[in-house]
DNA sequence: CTTGACCCTCACGTAGCGTGAGGCCGGAGG
DNA sequence: CCTCCGGCCTCACGCTACGTGAGGGTCAAG
């Protein structure tokens, strides 16, 4: 049995299954007068006649087409507007939403990514720029380590906003510290001296603005990385044979120096 | 000169203009407790320190990508929420959102389209709806007559969502209507016969569902110009000669029958 | 007369701040 | 010392388009 139409009109809930529509959003627009019911029982019950679904039902589609009820207004009262126009101003806007988060999918990607692979390059870009000794293998295996640690994901952030000409720079960077740490060394320079103490400050600073913040009793932790990695030490005493150890010295110096005791310096 | 970057922190608004964001935002996610300043001056001034300042970095990322604070807040603090998950979701939700975006987009063309040309139908698919005496130019002169006016934008907005099974059903029904119309003369039924009556409120009807809302001081114009119009005169009369004047007749004695008197009747 | 479905009017909550209002602080000039 | 201007502070309401009850009448059926 089909709701007895009253000639009179619609209740608010008929009515709102009609359009599709929540009674609360029908009580919404008559609010701001937006569309009223044109009749009421005596006892204040909205009545919606035909024409009120007629404009009910254009009101529906053009907020189906994410226009504002203030432009529906205006295109439905005020018959001065321009309606194409109206709509073209809108389609230009949902236009510009898009483009704006495709942009917003594409970080979303670069990020995902740098979480999963801690280096958006391929892995030719990767030898070119960490040179030929660089192990592709080394990034996944530090993600394996310290994923999910505060300090890859401050890594990962970073790391999705660099290109990779921002990374050439880093590499190239850390070259210069690399043969700046081998002169010293070659030229006598102790761990503890003030040049190594400027050196190890320097490899802190580096590091921090290229990876993640790194206090010093981290860099205790990867000083004595540096030595005992076998990777690592092969890449330090290949800039100057010995230098892995006089840097993990030199950084223990170092830290001993600001009042830490690096044999019981932990990673935190 | 650059700011005097006090060793304990920056001010709000130093803080503000270094992250491009306003102070309002960063007094907000401090009332949220997603970033407070670590210190503050005597007289309560916030000072944000280089900590916070990175704090806050991470914040600005996340949110250009689109995440909400609370989401933020839980990827900030809570190391057990897994990153890559949480920013998938919010890629999945983008990619969700474009995709809505983009069939309102579509919604709108077919708007704008149908407000400009008033039939969404290539010309092969007028003929083939239509038959081959329908002329593609009434729709354009429909649209330079009637245009601007609420009749046009109603038949506009119907005219979006109908697809061209939709359009073939409407001139199925109109030819339906014609051709009781021409049995209705045929058989002798004079204009003011109820015969003649029931099928002058079933064009109303008709046209009303078909285009836009039909008044009979509408209707009476619009069999006025059936008659005098050649195109129309001849589409009527091709369906059985004398059928023009027959229904305008009709036209006008079921509007008399209404109290209206014919002759007097506007569009409105 | 009761019951359950429906209706009414408040009125607060939402996300992420914008935008004043009204008033205190800090450094420079007179 | 006073004043001035720019910067800072804390309320606190405003914005979109309703969602979600709270508390209480109304309507048709049994």
């Amino acid at each position: 049995m089909p709701e007895a139409t009253s000639a009179d009109g619609l209740t608010v809930g008929q009515a709102a299954t009609r359009l599709g529509v929540t009674i609360r959003a029908l009580h919404h627009w008559d609010e701001i007068g937006l569309a009223r019911s044109s009749l009421s029982t005596p006892t204040g019950y909205r009545l919606y006649t035909a024409a009120d679904l007629e404009r009910l039902h254009r009101i529906v589609v053009y907020r189906e087409l994410g226009l504002g009820l203030e432009r529906i207004r205006a295109i439905l009262d005020d018959s001065a507007t321009d309606v194409p126009a109206a709509l073209r101003t809108q389609r230009q806007h949902v236009a510009d939403r898009i483009e704006h988060l495709q942009q917003l999918g594409a970080g979303l990607d670069r990020m995902i990514d740098a979480h999963e692979h801690g280096l958006l390059l391929t892995v030719q870009e990767q030898t070119a720029i960490f040179g030929p000794r660089w192990n592709p293998d080394w990034s996944a295996q530090a993600r394996q380590r310290y994923e999910g640690t505060p300090q890859w994901q401050q890594y990962a952030e970073q790391s999705a906003t660099r290109s990779p000409a921002e990374w050439q720079s880093i590499a190239d960077t850390m070259a210069d510290l690399d043969r700046s740490l081998g002169e010293s060394m070659q030229a006598g320079f102790t761990p503890g001296s003030p040049e190594a103490q400027l050196l190890v400050e320097r490899h802190r600073a580096v590091f921090s603005a290229s990876y993640f913040s790194l206090t010093r009793q981290m860099q205790v932790c990867l000083g004595r990385m540096y030595e005992s990695d076998p990777a690592f030490a092969a890449h330090y005493d290949g800039v100057r044979t010995g230098l892995a150890a006089w840097f993990r010295q030199s950084i223990d110096a170092n830290a001993r120096n600001h009042g830490i005791d690096p044999d019981t310096a932990s990673w935190h």
